[in-house]
DNA sequence: TCCGATTTGTTCGTATGTATG
DNA sequence: GCATACATACGAACAAATCGG
C-alpha cells in the first residue's frame, strides 16, 4: 500500500467517493496527475489502469479520464440480502457493544445483515470506514459520529452518501451542517441532574470531569452548570477538568490526585462525564482512603454494566443503550422501505431520549459541615 | 488488434485454450517471451496483465506466471470485497467484544469487512445464523460454538460449508466429528491451575462452579477436580455445582447461599467458571459479611475488565481475548488466500492457547485453622 | 474540412527492489 | 547465499484519437 502508484490510485479514489468529481466529469489529463503527484508517467497511467479495471473511472483516446457512473443499476437487487453497516468509535468497550447489540438483533430478525466498523474516536479511521462502506453497496448505515465537537474533515463523505441515495442515521451525536436523522439524548438535561442530584444533597463543591472532543461532553459540561446557575451555588473554572481521547487514561487520574491534595477548599462530589471514568476515578478514591459517599460522592453516566460491578454502586444517569440501537435499526429501516416504495425521501423525525437519574449508594448527604 | 502486446496476448491465449498449458503450469517467464515474441518487457508486461484480468493466468513474485484454472468459478470475485462472517453466542457482553475486535482489526487492516452474528447460545439461533450466512457470500467465517457440550443439530451446516469450499475457523470450542481448524484455550489446564493456587494456600474446601452446555466448563471441571486429585485432596461431589446458559442469572447464587448457610465444612474458597460469575458470587459474599479473601477466597477466569472493577481485584485465568481473535482473523486469511493460489486445501494447525493464573488480592491463605 | 493543441495508446530502454526456490 | 522472476519506477519517442477554432 506504500507505493507510489497505489497512494496515487487511493487519493483519486478517494475523491471520487468524496463526491470531488460528478459522473462523466474529468478527473485531469495524464500530465496534469504527473505535475499534481510529481511522479512519472507510467506511475500514473498504471494507477489509472487500476482504477478503470475497478471500474471506478473511464478513459477515452483523444478525449481524457472520465469519473464513471457508479449509480447502481437496480436490477438483481431485490434478491439479495439487505446490508446494514454500522459505525462506531468503540466496538469491545464499554456501552457499544450492547447499543450494536441492539440493532443487530433487530435487523437480523427483519432479514437485514450487519456489518460493523470501529473508528477509535480516530478521525483517519473514520475516514477508511467511510471509504469502505461507499466502496461497498450498502443500503443504509447507522453511524456514531467521531470527534464529534471537532470539525470534522470528512463530512464530504456524508454529503456523497446522500448523492448516492444511501440512508444514515446518527447516534449519541450529530454534525449540524448535515441535518441527518439522529438518534440521541439530551445530554444537557444529563448533565444538569446529575449535578443537581449532588446540589440537593448539599455538596457545593463539586469536581466535574467531562471530555471535550465529542458533543456529549460539550453537552453534559453545559448541564453542570446550568445546574450550578439554577441553584444558585458559585463554580470555580478550577472545578471543571476536561481531557480528550487521547489523555482520558492519564490526566483525569492525575488532575483528581492534585485537587485531592491541595488543601483548601476540598471536593464533595465528583461528576464523572461516564461511568467508565468513575470506576477510574474510584480507585484514585480508594488509593487516598477516602469512603464513598461518607467522604466524597460522585455520579456516573450511561448505567453500565460497570456502575454495579464494584462494591460501590454507581449513581449514575441512565443510557439507553440496547434500545438506542433498536431505536436506530427502525429508523434505517423505515426510511429504506419508504425509499423503495415512494422514490422521495421520506421525512423521519429525530429521536431524543430523556435522561434519567438512577440513584444507587455512591452518594449521599455533605457530612463535612455536621462533624465541624 | 495488431498492436504487439495484442499479438503476444493472443497467441498465449490460443495456447491456453488449446490445452497447452495445463492449469498451474509455467507459462513462460518475461525473458522468455521477450525472446521468444523479439519484443520489449513492457509489451510482455502488457499482455500478461491483460490476461491476469481476464483471468486466464496468475503470476507469483519470485516464482513465475502460470496458466490459470478455469474450471474454478470466474464470476467477477476478485474485484468486490472480501467478507468474513463472525459468529459468536454472545456479541455485547463480557470478553466476547473484545475477541470480535481483535479479528475486525486485523480483517480491516487487510481490507476484510467483517459482519457479526450472535446466537445467545441457543441453537435454533444459530441455526438462523447459519442459514444467512450460506446464502449470502462469505469469503469465510469465524465461528464460536453455540452450546459446544450438547449434541448439535446443526453440523450438517457446518457441513455444507465445506461442500462449498467456504472456509472456517472454530474458536474456544469445536465439534470433535468436524475437526476444524480451531483456536481454543487449555481449558483442562485453566481450571487445573485456577485450583492448584487455592490448594496450594492451604484450602481444602472450595467450592467449583461451573457451566455444563459449553465445553470450555466441562473441561474447566476436568481441571478442578484433576488438581484435587494431584494434590490428594477428597473433594466431595457437593462442592461442583453446575449450571447452564438458561440457569446462569439464580441458580449459582441461590446455591452459593445455601452453601454458605448449611451449618458444617464451609467452603474457603470458591473456583468460578468465570469473571462474570465470581462478579456476582461477590455480591452474594459482600451480602453474607465475609470479607475476600480473609474469610473466603474467590479465583475468576477470563482476566476480562470486571477482574478490576471492584474493590476486590480478582486472582483469575488470563483469556487470550483480542490475541484470539486476532489469531483467528489470521488463519482464515491465511486459508482464504492459500486456497485462491493453488486450489489445494491447506494444512494449518490449530492454535491452543496456554493459561496463565494472574494473582490479585481475591484470594489468600486460609484463615480458618489458625483462628480455632 | 482541416489544423493544431491536447490527451491517451503503444513501444522501447534502464535501473533497482523484493520474493521464491 | 545466489540466481531467477516478478514489481516498481524513472525516462523518451512516436502514434492515434478528440476537440475547439
Amino acid at each position: 500500500m506504500e507505493t507510489k502508484y497505489n497512494y496515487v490510485k487511493n487519493h483519486i479514489k478517494s475523491k471520487i467517493l468524496q463526491g470531488f468529481f460528478q459522473p462523466h466529469q474529468k478527473v485531469g489529463s495524464e500530465n496534469n496527475l504527473i505535475q499534481e503527484y510529481n511522479v512519472s508517467r507510467h506511475t500514473v497511467r498504471k494507477a489509472i489502469d487500476e482504477l478503470v479495471n475497478e471500474g471506478w473511472i473511464y478513459k477515452k483516446q483523444g478525449a481524457g479520464t472520465f469519473c464513471a457512473d457508479r449509480t447502481a443499476p437496480k436490477s438483481s437487487r431485490e434478491q439479495r440480502n439487505k446490508n446494514i453497516a454500522v459505525i462506531t468509535t468503540y466496538f469491545s468497550d464499554y456501552i457499544f457493544p450492547t447499543i450494536i447489540r441492539g440493532a443487530e438483533s433487530f435487523l437480523s430478525e427483519n432479514g437485514y445483515q450487519v456489518t460493523v466498523f470501529s473508528t477509535n474516536n480516530d478521525i483517519e479511521q473514520e475516514r477508511r470506514c467511510l471509504e469502505a462502506v461507499l466502496s461497498q453497496q450498502f443500503d443504509g448505515v447507522i453511524i456514531e459520529p467521531t470527534k464529534s465537537a471537532l470539525p470534522n474533515p470528512n463530512i464530504n463523505y456524508y454529503l456523497n452518501f446522500e448523492r448516492m441515495g444511501i440512508p444514515y442515521v446518527m447516534i449519541h451525536a450529530y454534525y449540524e451542517e448535515l441535518e441527518p436523522v439522529h438518534i440521541i439524548m439530551d445530554d444537557v438535561e444529563g448533565g444538569r441532574i446529575q449535578t443537581k442530584h449532588l446540589l440537593d444533597l448539599g455538596h457545593e463543591h463539586i469536581l466535574g470531569f467531562f471530555k471535550n472532543d465529542d458533543i456529549q461532553g460539550i453537552k453534559r459540561m453545559k448541564g453542570f452548570i446550568k445546574a450550578h446557575r439554577e441553584c444558585g451555588v458559585s463554580l470555580s473554572p478550577q472545578n471543571i477538568v476536561t481531557y480528550t481521547t487521547e489523555t482520558k487514561n492519564a490526566l483525569p487520574t492525575q488532575m483528581l490526585e492534585e485537587k485531592l491534595k491541595g488543601g483548601n477548599e476540598l471536593p464533595t462530589a465528583i461528576v464523572c462525564y461516564n461511568d467508565q471514568l468513575a470506576i477510574q476515578l474510584l480507585d484514585v478514591l480508594r488509593k487516598m482512603k477516602l469512603a464513598v459517599p461518607k467522604d466524597i460522592s460522585i455520579v456516573g453516566y450511561d448505567d453500565s454494566s460497570l456502575s454495579v460491578a464494584s462494591e460501590v454502586k454507581l449513581t449514575t444517569v441512565k443510557h439507553p443503550q440496547e434500545e438506542m440501537g433498536i431505536e436506530a435499526a427502525q429508523l434505517i429501516k423505515q426510511i429504506i422501505e419508504k425509499k423503495e416504495n415512494s422514490l422521495q425521501e421520506p421525512i423521519i423525525k429525530p429521536v431524543i431520549f430523556n435522561p434519567e437519574l438512577i440513584i444507587r449508594s455512591s452518594t449521599g448527604k455533605t457530612g463535612i459541615k455536621e462533624v465541624n
